[in-house]
DNA sequence: AGCAACTTGTAAGAAAGTTGTAAGCCACCT
DNA sequence: AGGTGGCTTACAACTTTCTTACAAGTTGCT
């Protein structure tokens, strides 16, 4: 199910958007100004945001700018009244995927979200937020935590793309460039240890024997695996 | 050999990108304007294009259209200038794969290049990490391993190219430069042992008894061979 | 067959490359 | 200000790959 974070100060707009979102499938999450949209965004991890540039509290630049400092990969498409048009410059230097000027007809901007899910869905497309194990570890995406037996542990947003990425393609080799761009958004570049130290910390967490990890287990001069 | 298409008329940014791309091992294809851009397509057929958004003659966007119309999935990184970054909305309408905004690093585009070439590489196309299988050996290029009975054998991603190669001809000869140019990706230098080497080592883990091997045999003067 | 010349196989050690991780740094968030 | 998380740096530990050296195999010639 795909969901949609709608920011949008105008009530009219919110809704008629909300209603045909729905009605195409999508599950949506409207928020009437900047400052619910962060919030909404942490907490319901949406596959897609439309941003109305102009709203009460934090305006749609501060929301990008928020959003992506969490999440490289989500696209954002930008909706402006005309004469902010400029101002969409700024948008694209957020990292905005595309941005659409007010009026607009239903069919047009339901055409771009679908446009825009197909051109990223090759990237961190199918997302579930469904539960998974790992060897003895039970991983709660929508909680952020993961359990063995009784005890509870911490994982961030990224721990969780890093696991399910590892889990989904059990048995696998996940080379390193993969990881970084599902993960981080970008290519890898050989001279960062980012990764490296990502995982050395994981590791740290969630095996309980991180010198003989059995979940994150190395692959050399290849990536890594689980199975 | 990956080729790449680059339409730029600025002839230092050009040669720039011709030159770390070759370093790369990329096979360039430099075009200075729009038509010949167009003509080198028809002509080369490449695997890759980056195409500048302001040329002589016909600018990238019309090179886009052009393109498109004759190869719907090539993947397009568009290069822009600052100034310029309305248009790349537009740009991705056309059905370009991402854009680039001038000036942009040498590792940063060659990073986004292979990122496109992975991305695009897995869907359909000229998929090489089929299973396959040699004499009782079944090989999984993407789990790196090779399985005889319930058996389990890792591989190198270098393993798999040279099994890989053989299995592709089987029947033929492989010769010495042959191989190394392929798995190496260079010459082959006749005082190096190095090949050798691999085979030998190979064969200890793949062969059944590596002194009479069934399925890396050598072709004494000539080179290795399979079935 | 016997021998010389050449090619290939392989063990062992050297060199190169890859990964793990502690420590410090920096930007951002209270 | 202080805390936090993520990144970079720096170095240690580890793994693979290459070189060296010699053994063994093959070919062609007499």
């Amino acid at each position: 199910m795909t969901k949609i974070l709608i920011a949008e100060d105008d009530d009219h707009t919110r809704d008629a958007l909300r209603e045909v979102l729905t009605m195409e499938g999508y599950t949506v999450i409207p928020a009437s100004d900047g400052l619910q949209a962060v919030d909404f965004f942490r907490a319901e991890n949406p596959d897609f945001v439309c941003l109305d540039v102009m709203m009460p509290g934090l305006n749609g630049y501060e929301v990008c700018k928020q959003i992506r400092r969490q999440d490289e990969k989500v696209p954002i498409l930008f909706l402006t009244a005309k004469a902010e048009e400029i101002d969409t410059v700024l948008g694209l230097e957020l990292g905005a995927d595309d941005y659409m000027t007010k009026p607009f007809g239903v069919k047009e901007i339901i055409a771009r979200i679908r446009a825009i899910l197909r051109r990223t869905a090759s990237r961190g497309g199918g997302r579930t937020d469904d539960d998974f194990t790992m060897d003895d570890l039970r991983i709660v995406p929508t909680e952020l935590r993961a359990y063995r037996d009784k005890i509870e542990l911490a994982l961030s947003p990224r721990d969780v793309k890093v696991l399910r990425l590892l889990y989904e393609r059990r048995g696998k080799v996940i080379d390193r460039n993969t990881l970084a761009d599902e993960v981080w958004g970008v290519d890898y570049f050989p001279e960062s240890r980012a990764l490296d130290q990502h995982i050395s910390q994981l590791r740290k967490r969630i095996e309980k024997d991180p010198a003989q990890p059995r979940i994150i287990r190395t692959v050399h001069g290849a990536g890594y695996r689980f199975e």
